[in-house]
DNA sequence: ATAGACTTTTAGCCGACACTAAAAAATAAT
DNA sequence: ATTATTTTTTAGTGTCGGCTAAAAGTCTAT
């Protein structure tokens, strides 16, 4: 089996999921943004992924991961997301903390380790921002999941993830009293503004913007 | 504060425990043959950790580390035994499969992590194989310990630790039924060749030689 | 259809860390 | 004390992954 450095490991995650999120090719700079890298490096890595045939590279056009990048970049990501599960439930890190220490904990090699973990935090399938976490065949189950503004009034839900996961936004939700797992319901929805007000854990009552609410996913 | 990349975190590390060990400077081959690189890398290696002040270095004679080295590799030393104990005790890794997987994880940089992990672990002294965790400020607190051969007749105590780790001898031990944490009784020497009976846990009782033995530390 | 803007690649450099081959120093043996 | 042996260091190479500067390719707007 050909081996990835963990440099190459963290491109090809970055740029699995650019393709998850867009649906298409995936560009240099899109890459090298990601990756707070220059251009000039990314195109080097292009060139070496295109050789070792985990993505499809043709110059000046972009890269596709191929189905056997797509194996490997899974596996980085179910062991970030095992990670992360770990260091939220088991360790007590708040959410906006895990990134930067899941991002060196899911470099280490070692199968069985990872098995172990998984079995350990008794086979998650969500980590702590409500992402699933891939099976040790890549399989990923995901849920049905909306964003609180597009949630009828009345309509109940949990939130599950957010789509904006800066350290900012998660400390706002913090601080109103929203937090991944929270079950919620949706009480009204003002016309004018689109701004929504929720009920939390059937106990607190909290307003958002209609900004806000399009951040926050909820499994329905 | 300087940093250390991961190679000289290890090297550094290499030569806390020679030098601890046999008191002494410490030689090129020694570091080479422990590190498993060629004597030529090791010397380069002296030059940048002498730059960096861990080390003193004087060319041809050797090595001693300083105050300063001693804190960082006894850093590294804390990260490797508390993720040690983690394997162990969480995760169920037996005693033989853990180096190679902890040797990884110790170079995860978080300060975070390794208070958290500690605290988890509920502030373990001492790692599976009975070795010494250093606290925060590295400090190391240690006990007392005998190999088993110079306990006397009806002496007890705790099995702690063992100076042979290699996998064959690990491997050993836990097949005949002892095991780091065993409570043993030594019930008879023989004089001859100096073998042993000793019973385990007060309820199995086990033959060794004097060489198996004297691998084994007790804590009395 | 061509100029200018933007994107991407190439070329060349650097630091970290391994290696080999050969030189230099220290140590052991006669 | 000189030679032989062993240890250690230097010199030069290679790979990995970043960088800058400059060239090349693509896209856009007139």
């Amino acid at each position: 089996m050909m081996q990835l450095t963990h440099a190459e490991e963290n491109y090809l995650k970055a740029i699995y999921q650019l393709s998850e999120a867009g649906k298409k090719g995936v560009s240099t700079n899109d890459i090298s943004a990601e990756m707070k890298t220059k251009p000039a490096s990314v195109s080097d890595m292009l060139r070496k992924l295109g050789e070792k045939e985990v993505i499809e590279y043709r110059k000046y056009y972009g890269v596709h991961i191929t189905e056997e990048g797509k194996k490997f970049a899974l596996r980085t990501i179910r062991k970030q997301r095992l990670w992360e599960v770990f260091l939220v439930e088991k360790l007590r890190f708040a959410w906006d903390e895990v990134a930067e220490v899941a991002d060196e904990l899911e470099h280490v090699q070692s199968t069985i380790l990872i098995q172990r973990l998984d079995e350990y935090l008794g086979f998650p399938k969500f980590d702590p921002h409500g992402d699933p976490i891939p099976d040790e065949y890549g399989d990923v189950r995901s849920r049905p999941r909306l964003p609180i503004n597009e949630i009828d009034i009345n309509g109940t839900g949990q939130i599950v993830a957010v789509k904006d996961s800066s350290a900012a936004f998660l400390r706002y939700l913090d601080k109103v009293g929203a937090y991944i797992g929270a079950r919620i319901k949706v009480l009204e929805k003002v016309e004018f503004d689109g701004s929504i007000e929720i009920l939390v854990d059937n106990k607190k009552t909290i307003f958002m913007s209609k900004d806000v609410a399009a951040n926050i996913l909820v499994m329905v």
